[in-house]
DNA sequence: AACAAAGTGGAACAAACGGGTCGGATATTC
DNA sequence: GAATATCCGACCCGTTTGTTCCACTTTGTT
C-alpha cells in the first residue's frame, strides 16, 4: 500500500506531539490511538511496539534538527554570522525537539540502545560541520585557527557543555546569558585581529 | 508544630508545579514525594489523600489569581484603565494557573465537588469587582451606564465566553484578537461618549 | 460477484503501576 | 529517657497499560 509510509508518518507526527508533552513513560497507546481517532490495537499494525514508535520518532527529530541546522547555515553568508546562526539554532532547537532530548538526557530511557547511535551519529556529523565552518572562515581569512579539526572539536565541547544547563530547565536569562558567553569567547578567541 | 503548616505549603507549592505539568491524573504521590526527596508516606503525615492536595493546590492558585487581580486593579487608577489592567490580568493568569483552571474545565476532573464551591465563590467575588468598577467608573464620569449590577454581569458572561477559546489553546494571535474586541466592544459601549 | 489482501478494533491478559495503609525506625522536644 | 513528632520500607489490591488474538469490515482485483 502506498499510504501505508504515510500513515506511519502521521502516526510518528501525532505521537511526537504527545511525548513531548508527557514524556514516553506517561504516555499510552490508548492516547495515541485517541489522537489518531484509531482502535488501540490498530496502531500495531503499523509499529511493532510502543518503543518502536518513540524510536521513529527520535529519528524523525533529528532529522528535523539537522534540516534546520543545514537551512541555518544557508542563511547568511559570512562564516562568523554561519558559525553564530548555527549556535544559535542548535540550542533553541535542542530544547524544542524534545523527545530527541529528553531521549539523550532522560536517564530513565537509557536502556534504548538506538539513542547511542544516533547521538553517535550526530556528534560525528556535527563535529563535521563545525569543522567545516571553520575552515571555510579560515580561508576567507574571517578566522585564524592553526587546526580546524582541534578548534572544531573545542567548540563541540563548549557546546555540549551547554547542553547541561539547558538541560537543568534553568531561568531563560541565564541561558541567554551563558550563550552569549560562549559565543564572545568562540568569537574573541578565534576572530582574527585587525 | 510550628512548621508543619509550612511543610504543607512547600508540599503545595511542589505538588503545583508537576500537576501543572502533567494534570491530576498523570502525577504520582511517588512523584511528588521524590521532589521533595521525602518517602512517599510521609506526604501521607500532611495530607490524607492525593486529592487533598489537588484540593490545596487549586485553592493556593485561586488565591493567587485573586491577589494578582486585586493588584493590577490598584496599579492604575482610572476606571478605564482598571477595568482593562484587570481584563489583560485575569486572561492572562487565568491560563498560567493550570490547576485552578484545569480543575474548572477538565471533564475528567468533574467528580471533585469542591471545584464547584470554589468557582462558585470566585464567581460571586468577580461580580462584585466587576460591578465596583462599573460603578465607581461610572460616579467618577468615566462610564455611562444604567445599572451597574446588569453591566457586571454582562461583562463577566462575556469573560466567561472567552475562557472557552482559551482552553482549546488556539493561536495566541487568535486569543489576542479576541480579547482586543472585546476589550473594544466593552469601552465603546460604555464610555461616555464626549 | 467473488475473493484475497489490507486495515480495523473489541476483548482478553499478564505485568506493572500507583494510591493508600501499617508498623516500626529515627529525630526532636521536654 | 519517656513522649511525641516525623519519616519510611514493605506491602496490599484494584486499576492501568502494552501487547496479542481474532473476527470484522473495507478496499482493490479479476
Amino acid at each position: 500500500m502506498v499510504d501505508k509510509e504515510e500513515y506511519r508518518a502521521r502516526i510518528i507526527r501525532t505521537a511526537s506531539r504527545i511525548f513531548s508533552h508527557y514524556g514516553f513513560r506517561k504516555t499510552t497507546m490508548e492516547e495515541i490511538s485517541q489522537a489518531l481517532k484509531k482502535g488501540k490495537s490498530s496502531i500495531y499494525y503499523y509499529f511493532q511496539s510502543k518503543e518502536e514508535i518513540f524510536e521513529a520518532v527520535v529519528l524523525y527529530e533529528a532529522n528535523q534538527l539537522r534540516r534546520r541546522l543545514t537551512a541555518a547555515i544557508k542563511e547568511v553568508d559570512s562564516p562568523p554570522d554561519k558559525l553564530r546562526n548555527y549556535i544559535y539554532v542548535r540550542m533553541r532547537e535542542f530544547a524544542k525537539l524534545s523527545n530527541y532530548y529528553n531521549a539523550v538526557f532522560d536517564k530513565n530511557l537509557d536502556h534504548f540502545e538506538f539513542i547511542e547511535k544516533i547521538r553517535a551519529r550526530y556528534d560525528r556529523e556535527e563535529l563535521a560541520i563545525i569543522r567545516l565552518l571553520v575552515y571555510v572562515g579560515n580561508n576567507r581569512g574571517s578566522f585564524a585557527v592553526e587546526d580546524s579539526e582541534y578548534t572544531a572539536m573545542a567548540i563541540q565541547t563548549m557546546l555540549k557543555g551547554m547542553e547541561v544547563p539547558l538541560f537543568w530547565r534553568r531561568r531563560e536569562i541565564d541561558i541567554n546569558y551563558r550563550l552569549e558567553a560562549i559565543l564572545t569567547l568562540i568569537f574573541n578567541g578565534i576572530l582574527k585581529k585587525q
